[in-house]
DNA sequence: GGATTTTACGCATTTCGTAAGTATT
DNA sequence: AATACTTACGAAATGCGTAAAATCC
């Protein structure tokens, strides 16, 4: 057994058993990676997968027991490696951030800002995607820190910072009959809304507000982020519910923007990373200027 | 980096940074686990080792931080190959048991002669240790499963399974005054005690069952072992206060037992094991004869 | 038939062992 | 002086690459 076989172990997880994608990636022969995966399972004295003839269509319970083992041993070699660069030089780096478009956009330029000024030569890699797949990407180590707002489910291995509480708000344009007087949960449903896709940005805290009404909210367009939102909103197709946030006094001066707090329960956008993953030092000062970040909003 | 590296990380953990003990350890010469240690180092970029001239003389700050990963990746490559063999035979293997002699001499026997009518080729291998030194054991994997009395500090990878309740209990030769009319605090502090040291199967508690009263125990002797105090106790030196399950019915004959449950408050042995650390599925039954034989004591 | 994996064999690289050299107690 | 670690160089072992065969879809 050495490295080399559990890094292979690792990458065919990521590239559906194939053996030749893995040399591919590995940057050796596929005779190689097929010698080496022989060998191991050589002696472990069983397959780890699956076969239809020659090819690998998947692990055996005893392949998916070691997997585990496989995912430890790789994430603790990344470990020694940042560990040790972190040691030499704690200015450089690279950073991934996990997180969703309207915290990329609305609450992330502050705090990076502020971080690239402090460490001018580490990289940061930012990876938007939909808000349950956060969490994965931590997982498959493709990201450091993710920044979520929605449900997260429970895990060990998951280390949750509370970062900050918000609140949805209506955007309509000036001209709309919700740009004045109060907005109850009745005046909205009156009206098509365009609002975050489901499991996006507090979503659920809007379904939270309607549960146990006899109302029914009409959307008419759910989009990942703001910006799709307002969008049409601007076009006169309906009321916008977004992230309070995410309404910019500057460019948004066409919208009214009224609070729903009174409404829909509040949300809390979260700081998340994996226990198992060594955090470098400007990772931990990013995650400072993330939280400094959050208390000013708050004032 | 390789696995053969990180295991003379480990190695040389386990022998005093010496060079030479962990080559004959690894059955390698000298200048080859030297040269190894050179390029391990050199791929990090910083030394690991505090030396004194050529001499490794301890951890560098670096070097502690590495050898928590070095623990993990160890760890999970001999998680592999149990689990590999596990698989293919989980009729067999090793099952190494932490415990105090108290427990291998008084509880283990019948668990144990059960587990070998089921696991004939099993090998047990018993490890006694003071009670403070068992969990050490699982940490450096020198035992799966240990068997402890005393309170165990919180750590987040042990698994503490509850065992049984015991409690303590007087021994004194049938001349002796105690041998009979009831059994007071007053009444124990006035004769001279012998019974187990700081740290040893529920000393903690006879300590306890002292601690809001004036009165002050006399301990003569203070033993690892019940056998050395009943040894003691027959010599009329004082009365023994012990376990109440290390009281043979044939071979105490000779002694009378009398019950302090009203005194002492009630010691629970549990069966500890590390999260981390696999085990076959032997082990897990043989936890399961542990809990088969408490339950029975109990009844 | 094109794609994928396996097998066979020579070559390159890595790692070990021997032996001599250097440092430490 | 004895013990412990390092350096140098040849030898063994390991692992890769090329090429051809086998298998799958």
């Amino acid at each position: 057994m050495n490295l080399s076989q559990i890094e292979l172990l690792r990458i065919l997880q990521e590239n559906n058993f194939s053996l030749s994608k893995a040399a591919d990636q590995m940057h050796i022969v596929q005779s190689a990676v097929s010698r080496q995966l022989q060998l191991f399972e050589a002696e472990l004295g069983s397959p780890i997968y699956e076969r239809q003839g020659k090819r690998l269509m998947g692990l055996t319970p005893l392949g998916l027991r070691v997997m585990e083992e496989v995912a430890a041993i790789d994430g603790a070699k990344r470990n020694i490696k940042v560990i040790a660069a972190d040691y030499l030089d704690s200015q450089q780096g690279i950073l991934h951030i996990a997180t969703t478009h309207t915290q990329a956009k609305y609450f992330l330029p502050k705090p990076i800002l502020r971080f690239k000024d402090k460490y001018p030569a580490v990289k940061i890699y930012m990876l938007e995607a939909a808000p349950e797949q956060l969490i994965d990407k931590l997982h498959s180590r493709q990201a450091d820190i993710a920044i979520c707002t929605e449900k997260i489910a429970e895990d060990e291995n998951l280390v949750l910072n509370r970062c900050y509480a918000w609140h949805h708000a209506v955007v309509v344009p000036k001209t709309h009959p919700l740009s004045s007087g109060e907005i109850t949960l009745e005046r909205l449903a009156s009206f098509p809304i365009l609002t975050y896709g489901f499991g996006f940005t507090g979503r659920s805290n809007i379904e939270a507000a309607f549960k146990n009404t006899e109302l029914k909210l009409d959307i008419t367009l759910a989009a990942a982020d703001t910006d799709v939102i307002k969008t049409y909103v601007r076009l006169g197709m309906g009321v916008g519910i977004i992230a309070g946030m995410a309404y910019d006094p500057v460019m948004d001066q066409d919208l009214v923007i009224r609070d729903l707090s009174h409404l829909v329960p509040s949300s809390t956008t979260k700081i998340a990373y994996l226990k198992n993953n060594y955090l470098p030092l400007y990772s931990r000062h990013f995650i400072d200027e993330l939280l400094l970040a959050a208390s000013e909003l708050n004032s």
